[in-house]
DNA sequence: CCTTGCCTTAGATCCTGTCCAATGTAGGGT
DNA sequence: ACCCTACATTGGACAGGATCTAAGGCAAGG
């Protein structure tokens, strides 16, 4: 994230109170918070934040190539401010907790273009699942 | 999915209407549908079928292995009958359609142990993003 | 056939996320 | 410094997907 909000403001981004407080909850290596957990941790420094605000913020964040958007299954989606360094995750399949994981090939590139189907492939992610060590105890 | 209806009814399955329509709806390749759309269909055959029996029988096709869930980010997820033979999706990122692609290589074996962080990992799943030739259009 | 425990049902309810119309304000222009 | 206005925020309504519930139905073993 590093020098985020600099990066936005030049891009004609407003910068108001909210997005400064989203920003800064996202701030981090290996943070995949949902929607409603961001919520939450930017209502303790500006309480009045809304829930739209937030879910517009991050609809933008993510837009703008600044924050990923992790799916994970039925559950709430989850908000990854490492976009610039490629990884993957690794699910566990009873609480929904996340890790990184650094791929060792390109998936992309596994793709044989007969496979394709016509498709335009944009990209590619790849999940592993499991049961976490706190779920397994 | 052939003799699934003798299987499960082996393993103490009751066999019901319901229960028939469903797997005859799910039955054949590339096959991917949303509950609601399994509910359409059986509902041409058995009428009074409803969504809660769709739901529940889809998830125990699920638990028993016998049908694969595919999450499809925010939209509704897709029933697979093609869970013998693993394979991954191609998914259309506007209207949501689905194509089968099959692995080159294994990615659950590219996982190090040492990025496991104590998980005991069951699955990988693969899925590639785009744009299909309809949307393109 | 009976019985009983499993199934089905309609509708309520939940969860995540989007939409809306009214109100507020960042920041460029003067 | 002050105004304007286009853009942002807000609370609450809304929507889609999926689950839950309590009441009644029925498969299948005895
Ligand atoms: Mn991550
Ligand atoms: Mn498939
Ligand atoms: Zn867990
Ligand atoms: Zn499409």
């Amino acid at each position: 994230m590093s020098d985020l909000l600099g990066r936005l403001r030049e891009r004609g981004w407003r910068l108001t109170a909210q997005r400064r407080v989203v920003a800064e909850v996202l701030d981090g290596d290996h943070v995949h918070l949902t929607a409603d957990e961001v919520h939450a941790r930017a209502a303790e420094r500006l309480p009045e934040i809304s829930r739209a605000t937030v879910y517009n913020t991050l609809r933008e964040l993510v837009h703008r190539g600044e924050v990923l958007e992790v799916s994970t299954d039925g559950r709430a989606k989850r908000y990854d401010p490492n976009a610039r360094h490629p990884h993957h995750h690794l699910l566990c399949a009873r609480c929904g907790s996340i890790r990184d994981v650094h791929p060792t090939g390109d998936p992309l590139s596994d793709l044989p273009a007969s496979q394709s189907f016509g498709f335009t492939v944009l990209e590619v992610e790849v999940t592993y699942r499991g049961i976490c060590p706190d779920c397994a105890a």
